[in-house]
DNA sequence: ATGAAAGCGCTAACAG
DNA sequence: CTGTTAGCGCTTTCAT
C-alpha cells in the first residue's frame, strides 16, 4: 500500500513550485511548453493522479449529480439511471445514488447526504409519500442553497425547477385510440389512484381518446388499483381486483393498463378464464419492460423511453450547473411510441 | 440563494474561535457541557450543515463506497444495488454507482474516477470482458493504494481480497435434484459458455447432481448458449438453439436454466411445440427475478438473495474501512434455496 | 476550558 | 515564465 502522490511530492521532485505544477497540468499558458512537457511526463511517469476530494474542495464543485429515485428495481427507474449515468460519464460527472423507497423520510436523509457539500446538482423522481403528503420543502430547500434540480417522471408542477417528462397524457390517447381503430368497442382502463401524476394523466388521456371517439365513459371500465400493489408482495389482491373487473362487466375487448406489471396480470387473468388475446381482448400497457417482451403473446406497449429520459435530465442538469442560470426553468417533454406486439390486431 | 453557512460564520456569531465550535459539535470532552449546548443549539437555529468534502479532505475519508457493475438494467443487480444502498446509508454512507456495461474499458475509467480519492472502499461485479481477457490491473491498482475491495457474483479466485457469492454449485445440484426426485430422467441444462464463472460453476452442479443420481451425462443434453444472448436484442437467436435443442432431442423432461431469461424461454418454446409444463417438462430457473415470478405457469426458481448479497458485501467492505486491516480475506457464501412453483410438479 | 495555527491537496491571484 | 501565498471548510495538536 503506497501512498498517493501529489503535486507537492512532484514539486519537490523536479524542483518547481507547487503553482508550476498545478498550472502545468492544467497546461497553463502561464507556463513554457517545456516545462509542461516535463512536468507531465513526470507526472505519467509516476502515475500521479489528482486528489478530487481536494479539488472540489477548492472549486467549489464536485463534478458529482445525485440521483434520487423511489426504487431500483424497477425497470424504468434502471433505464434512466442508466442514461444519466452515460452522460453523466461523458461529461465527466460521477452519479451518487439515493433511494428513497417511495418514503418521504428517507427521500430527505439522501437529499440532506448529498447536498452538504456532495453534488453539484440532483435529478430526482419524487416517492410516492412525498407526493401525497405534498411535503416539499427539502425540495425547496436545496433549490435555495442553489443546487439546480431536474425533476423527471414524477414531477410537482408548482416547483420552478427544469424537469423531464413524458407525454403521458398523449401516450395513453395513441394508445386507446388504436385500440378503437383495431375495432375495441368497450376498454378498461386499470390504473392507480390519483395522487400519482403519472396515473393521473394517463386516465385523463383515456377519457380524451374516448370522447374523440365518441364513445360514453363507463365509470365502471375504470378500475383504480391502489398503489401498494405496485408491490409484488400484493400480487393477490391486484388480481382480485381485476378478476373482479371480468366478472362483472362481461365482454370487454379492449385493456389499456398504465404499467406493465397491470398488463400482464390482467392477460394472465383474462387467458385464464378462457379470453382469447388479441382476438377477443386486446391489451396495452405501459413501459416497455421485460415483462411485456416475454409476455405470451408479447405485449403490445407505450414505450416510455427512459434512457433518453435519463440523458436528457443530465444534459439540462449539467448545462444548468455549468452556466449558472437560475431562471427560464423547461420542462421537456419525452415524447412516447407505441410498440405494436401481439397484444394487439 | 443563501450561501452556505460555515463553522467560521458560527464562530464569528457566537464569538468563540473555530476550533471550540468544532470540537462542540463533536462533543468533544474539551468543551464545557455549557459551551457545547450553547453552540449546538444555535447551530441547529441557523440550520448548519457540515461540509462532507471539506470533512473528506481532512480525514481522508469519504464515507463513500463505490459500486460498480456490468449492468444496471437487471433484476439481480439491481437487487443487489438496493441491498448495499440500505446498509451504507444506515453507517452513514453514500453510494457512488459506476456502470461497466461488460466493458473492461469502462470499468477502467469508472475505477479510476472512483479511486481518485473519492470512495473509501469498492464493491464490483466484474465485466465479462475482464473475466475474459483476464486483464485485472486496475483491480490490482486499486487494491495497492490501500481500497478495499469486495467482489460479487463475478468473482476471480486468484485475487485477494473479500468476496461474496452464492453457492452456484449447490444451489444448481439442489434444483437438478429435485428435478430428478420429481421424476425426471432426461435433464438438459441451458447454459452459458465456460468463461463466466457462474456458468461454469452451474454446469458443474449439474454434473454432480446427475453422477450422484447414477444419470449418465450426455454431451447433448448440455446447451451452451452464447453470452451475447443475455441481451434482449439477441433473443431470436437465443430461441433458435433452444429450438433445436428440442427438435433434436426428444423427451426432454426436465430443463435447468441457468438463468430466468433462459428458463422463460425455454418454457415459452416449449408450449409452443405442444409440450405440457410441468406435466411433460418440468423447468427451473436461477434467479428469482420478475419473469420468473409472471411467466405462466410461474417459475420454479433459485433464489439468489440478492438484496442480502449486497448487505453483506456493505458489512464486509466497511468494516474493512474502519478497521484497516488488511488481511485475512472472507468469502462469504450466501445460500441459494429453491422457490418451488407450478414449472415443476 | 479555549484558542492559535498547521495542514489535508489543490487552485489562483499576485508579485517578481 | 515561475514562485509565494492565501484559502476552500474542517480537524487536531499544542499552547495558553
Amino acid at each position: 500500500m503506497k501512498k498517493r502522490i501529489t503535486i507537492k511530492d512532484l514539486a519537490r521532485e523536479l524542483d518547481v513550485s507547487v503553482s508550476t505544477v498545478s498550472k502545468a497540468l492544467r497546461d497553463s499558458s502561464d507556463i513554457s511548453k517545456e516545462t509542461i512537457n516535463k512536468i507531465k511526463a513526470f507526472a505519467k511517469q509516476v502515475n500521479y493522479k489528482p486528489n478530487y476530494i481536494a479539488q472540489s474542495l477548492k472549486n467549489q464543485k464536485t463534478k458529482t449529480i445525485g440521483v434520487i429515485v423511489p426504487d431500483i428495481v424497477h425497470h424504468f427507474f434502471t433505464k434512466v439511471i442508466k442514461g444519466i449515468e452515460n452522460h453523466a460519464n461523458r461529461k465527466g460527472y460521477n452519479i451518487l445514488i439515493g433511494l428513497s423507497n417511495e418514503s418521504l423520510s428517507n427521500e430527505i436523509v439522501n437529499m440532506e447526504m448529498f447536498t452538504n457539500g456532495s453534488i453539484d446538482g440532483l435529478i430526482i423522481s419524487i416517492s410516492r409519500e412525498t407526493m401525497q403528503k405534498q411535503n416539499y420543502n427539502h425540495i425547496y430547500e436545496t433549490l435555495n442553497q442553489g443546487i439546480p434540480i431536474v425533476m423527471f417522471d414524477r414531477i410537482i408542477d408548482k416547483i420552478s425547477c427544469d424537469k423531464v417528462t413524458i407525454d403521458d397524457k398523449k401516450g395513453t390517447q395513441n394508445a386507446v385510440n388504436k385500440l378503437i381503430q383495431n375495432g375495441a368497442k368497450k376498454i378498461a382502463i386499470i390504473t392507480t389512484k390519483d395522487y400519482m401524476s403519472v396515473g393521473k394523466l394517463r386516465t385523463e388521456g383515456y377519457k380524451i381518446a374516448l370522447k374523440q371517439n365518441n364513445i360514453e365513459l363507463d365509470k365502471n371500465l375504470i378500475i383504480e388499483v391502489d398503489d401498494d400493489l405496485l408491490y409484488e408482495d400484493h400480487l393477490e389482491s391486484l388480481e382480485f381486483q381485476i378478476r373482479k373487473m371480468f366478472n362483472n362487466i362481461p365482454r370487454i375487448d379492449g385493456i389499456f393498463a398504465v404499467n406493465e406489471l397491470f398488463a400482464s396480470v390482467a392477460m394472465k387473468i383474462a387467458k385464464n378464464i378462457g379470453i382469447d388475446v388479441p382476438h377477443d381482448l386486446q391489451i396495452i400497457g405501459f413501459t416497455d419492460g421485460i415483462l411485456s417482451r416475454h409476455a405470451s403473446p408479447p405485449l403490445s406497449t407505450v414505450n416510455q423511453h427512459g434512457e433518453s429520459m435519463g440523458e436528457k435530465a443530465t444534459s439540462i442538469l449539467i448545462d444548468r450547473i455549468e452556466n449558472k442560470c437560475t431562471d427560464n426553468f423547461q420542462t421537456h417533454i419525452i415524447q412516447t411510441d407505441l410498440i405494436l406486439r401481439d397484444s394487439t390486431k
